[in-house]
DNA sequence: AAGAAAAGGCAACATTGTTGCAAAAAACAA
DNA sequence: TTGTTTTTTGCAACAATGTTGCCTTTTCTT
């Protein structure tokens, strides 16, 4: 039970991950997997880019970003500040078909955006003539951390 | 009944609603706005701009419309490709005070987004902790236009 | 009509996203 | 393991998008 036991699970982990999706296991994947591991809440682009910089060129991080999400590794989160935020998926997202039926809650205070897995996206009636295949519901306010410090 | 008095009551219209808020009235201001009454749907940043762009410089679109979101004339609409798109508000929103419940849709096939004023966004049981602001829900699918073509 | 206040245009800059190509790394096969 | 093929990366250059300061022009007020 020595911490080095965690890193190298999670390198593990990650390693697993790629694999399983057909993807060649290289630094750059490795790394930004693992930030999204680290981090549970999502990531923006920049975030991500700043995290990576040092070892990673920018153009890297965009190729990364765009391979995880055709993949179905991760998903992104629409916001309304041209911002791309992304999230990790649960393993039931597969190449070419998210299934991302959760609520996002995005906080107003810190800016953290957190899926809410357990929080299904509810039905709607919408008017004839619109067909609905996908519903993205993004709650906005304050966060359980936010709250604490209020 | 000529076609001169719909275009007249239409830089009326703008008008008015340029003094009730209490903005001067400009050039640019009319011009954006009637684009947003004229296109009933959203549109994009870039689509005013290419609108508006023989006469007005670009800066003065993305000074118009952050003006018009500050005094609740028109709102945003999420998205997940980084083009913030803008819609005209009904009359219930005001200065620092969007009352944007209504679900937005928009088109997978094409891009158009739309205000369903008449769908009202769904109450939501959040996990404890996590106190809700706002909701904004985006549908997405194919819409009655292009239903049509199919 | 004149002065004050607000908005617009321009230029320069900052940030963000894209593309092509050569070098490096990873995967594969023997 | 070594050599070969395929994939990924970094770099450079570019394109698109968004921001800021400042001076000119327009609008508003009286």
């Amino acid at each position: 039970m020595n911490p080095g036991n965690i890193l190298i699970s999670a390198t593990r982990r990650t390693e697993e991950l790629l694999k399983r999706n057909r993807l060649s296991v290289t630094g750059s994947r490795k790394k930004i997997l693992q930030l999204f591991l680290e981090e549970k809440g999502a990531l923006a682009h920049g975030d991500i880019e700043k995290k990576a910089a040092e070892k990673f060129d920018r153009v890297t991080v965009y190729r990364t970003l765009q391979t995880f999400v055709d993949k179905g590794i991760i998903h992104t989160i629409p916001t309304d500040d041209n911002s791309i935020r992304y999230a990790l998926c649960r393993d039931t997202c597969s190449e070419g078909h998210h299934h991302d039926h959760h609520v996002h809650f995005v906080c107003n205070r810190c800016n953290t955006a957190y899926c809410l897995d357990d929080v299904v996206t509810p039905e709607l009636k919408l008017p004839a003539g619109y067909e609905t295949q996908q519903i993205e519901v993004v709650a906005k306010g304050i966060c359980k951390n936010c709250k604490k410090d209020l």
